[in-house]
DNA sequence: TATAACACTGAACTTTTATTCAGTATTATA
DNA sequence: TATAATACTGAATAAAAGTTCAGTGTTATA
């Protein structure tokens, strides 16, 4: 039980790879089958003994992307003190990350799109409000700590999230620098709003 | 020249309507022109007469949305006298139209899509360009009436479109009430930040 | 070594899609 | 009234899509 596992693995990855490639670039709905097929050199049936159908390989894919941005971004963390240099550092690591990352622009279209089994749907639910649960546990730091004066955790959050969301958008048609400039801003704004300090609360 | 010009512009409107509704519940490439067929009951070919394909109808729906919504907020605008308040207004108006209004979800897919004629693509980019120099105009006022101190006209405009952008994908998911709480919450960070004012600028 | 489990092929199947076009009926024009 | 322009039909086209499956070779198991 040893080169059968290890071809299926190579094999899988083979057409992963592929696929993320061909994701990124024309879309999910706009990516054939055909495609990876042609990309990989391997049938299309296999493609289908490796991953349930289209649906399957695309949310494979998305998991894989999520678990590994967890596991850079729980290196990176230590590096920042105080929720707001964690926030900075989590605009910078974002702007990277989809900068690099070529999924989100598929992703996306994914998320957006209604002809998702019942499960799916379910499981994209689940990876939302993952996000949402990350923003909020780090803004309650930042409460904790007496960095941040609110006590509307959860819809910080959303304003958080649709924040990065919407800079995901714009920074596709971005540089690496202006990117990291837009999203070091948001971040700015984020904190400190752009009113004169002359305070109505 | 009347009973045609008349007919054209009625059936151009059922077109019009189904498939804006359609679009609508459906997203962009999952509504086929059998379905438009089907809800406005006229042929294929009627639909290819008096649109020039589906991208052509699709880019006219938008246009349309976007006039009417110039128009519907000029109406809007004198009401608020300050910059401020018009932001609040922007974000109101924003809310209740992209709860209104059907289109977004698919105008996002659509966007988003690489398959579109050039010139379609080049219609698009003028209609971002537009957004930020909406927002670029209303935060120079702003500045102007000493009510934001900031230089960055143009970064800012790109954040505040961004928070309306991703508001506006998580506001899909909301209540009337509660999408108009994140926009006004969206605006209270916008303009005053969630920092304590310990400020280091 | 015989049998079972596995990895894989690739053509075939089924739907679905956007788009066209020869032809028809209605309305305007001269 | 004759002719031209216009509004429309609907079947045909043609390409593309996701998915399946009978069959082939290879590797593990007993």
């Amino acid at each position: 039980m040893n080169k059968k596992k290890q071809q299926t693995e190579q094999t899988k990855k083979k057409i992963a790879d592929a696929a993320r490639a061909l994701f990124a670039q024309k879309g999910y709905k706009a990516t054939s089958i055909e495609d990876i097929v042609k990309a990989t050199g391997c049938s299309a049936g296999n493609i289908y003994y490796h991953f349930k159908n289209k649906e399957g390989l695309f949310l494979y894919l998305l998991e894989e992307w999520n678990t590994e941005w967890d596991k850079t971004w729980l290196d990176k963390e230590t590096l920042y003190p105080t929720a707001i240099d964690k926030l900075y550092g989590m605009a910078e690591h974002l702007a990277l990350d989809q900068l690099n990352h070529p999924l989100t622009k598929a992703a996306d279209e994914f998320f957006n799109n209604s002809e998702k089994a019942p499960d799916v749907e379910e499981r994209i639910h689940e990876m939302v409000k993952g996000y949402l649960d990350f923003n909020r546990q780090l803004l309650q730091r930042g409460i904790d700590n007496h960095e941040f004066e609110t006590t509307n955790v959860t819809g910080l959050a959303i304003i958080l999230d649709s924040l990065m969301l919407g800079l995901n958008q714009h920074s596709r048609r971005m540089e690496r620098e202006e990117a990291l400039e837009a999203y070091r801003l948001a971040m700015d704004v984020f904190l400190h709003g752009i009113a004169k300090p002359t305070r109505t609360r």
